[in-house]
DNA sequence: TATCTGTGCTACTAGTTATGGTACAAGTAG
DNA sequence: CTACTTGTACCATAACTAGTAGCACAGATA
C-alpha cells in the first residue's frame, strides 16, 4: 500500500499517517493479519522520525486497529467486516460527525449534497472492497 | 444560544468554541446578522481567557461565517441558505469528510448505517429550520 | 551459550502551539 | 473630555509536536 503524507499540512504527521492508515483498512487496501512496514522503514520513506510513525501506530493500537508484537512488528487487527465498536468511542465519532456536516450546512450546501458527499467517499472504500458491502444496489433516490 | 465547552477534551478550547458556533449557524439557532457575546462575558462564563475566545472568533472569520467591528463586537456574516464556499475548502472538507467516514467503516459500521448517521445529524439542524431543507421526508429504510 | 540482527519502546531536547494574565487601542455615550 | 464597552496585542507558562539517541526484547546463527 502507498502512504503519502504532506509534510506542510496543519495536520501532525501522525495523525496524517494514522489517517492514511484507516483509509487504507477502510478501503480494503490493507486487510486484517497484513503487516505494516516498519516504524524505520515508514520513517525513511517520509523523511521523518521513527518517533513521530511510533506515534501515528500508537494511535491506531488505541483504537483497536493494530497489534504489535515488539519483535515482530505491527499487524492490521481489525476487519471491516466484522468488529464492534465501544459505545464511547461511537458516541466521539458521531459527534465529530456532527460538527463536520454542520460546517458545510453553514457554508450553504444543501443538505443532499452533503449526503451526495458522502455517498461517494463511501464507494471510494467499497470499490475496492466488494465483499459484504450493503450499498452496492444503491440506497436511496 | 447556549454554548458549552469541556475544558478536559483534548480539543484546544479555540477549537470548541468554534465548533459550537458553526453547530449553531447550521442549526439556525444563530442567523446572520445575529450578534455574538463579546469575547469578555464568553471567557468569564466559561472560566477561560478572553484571548482564548478570541482566537476561536479569528476562526469563525476566516471561514467567512463572522464579522466583527472593533468596538460593535461580532455579528454572524453568513446564511445556511445562501453563500458558495471556496473550491480550496469545499475539497479540504471533502478529504477530511472521507477520512472520518473510513474510521467507521474500519469500525466495521456497515455504509447504510453510516448514512443513517449523517441524516440523523442532518435532521438536528434542519429541525430548528424549517425552510430549504430536502430530506426531512425520509428517505430509505 | 554467545553474538548479531531486526523490531518496538523510552528518555531527553528543541521548537511550536495553546492558554492565561494583563495592558492597550478604538469607537460610543454621557 | 471622561467613562465605558468592544476587540486586540504583548508576554509568560504549560502542553504538544518532532527529532535524536540509546535501550529492551526476541529470533537467527555460529
Amino acid at each position: 500500500m502507498q502512504i503519502a503524507i504532506d509534510p506542510v499540512s496543519n495536520v501532525p504527521l501522525y495523525q496524517q499517517l494514522r489517517d492514511r492508515v484507516v483509509e487504507g483498512i477502510a478501503s480494503g487496501e490493507l486487510s486484517a493479519g497484513e503487516p505494516l512496514a516498519p516504524v524505520r522503514q515508514l520513517a525513511a520513506q517520509f523523511g521523518i522520525n521513527p518517533a513521530t510513525v511510533a506515534k501515528g501506530y500508537d494511535l491506531l493500537r488505541a483504537e483497536g486497529l493494530l497489534l504489535t508484537h515488539r519483535t515482530a512488528g505491527s499487524v492490521v487487527a481489525r476487519d471491516p467486516r466484522n468488529a464492534p465498536w465501544h459505545a464511547d468511542a461511537e458516541a466521539d465519532w458521531s459527534a465529530r460527525l456532527r460538527t463536520l456536516l454542520a460546517e458545510a450546512v453553514a457554508q450553504g450546501m444543501p443538505d443532499d449534497g452533503i449526503l451526495q458527499h458522502a455517498r461517494s467517499a463511501l464507494q471510494t472504500f467499497s470499490a475496492a472492497r466488494p465483499t459484504s458491502d450493503s450499498t452496492t444496489k444503491e440506497d436511496s433516490r
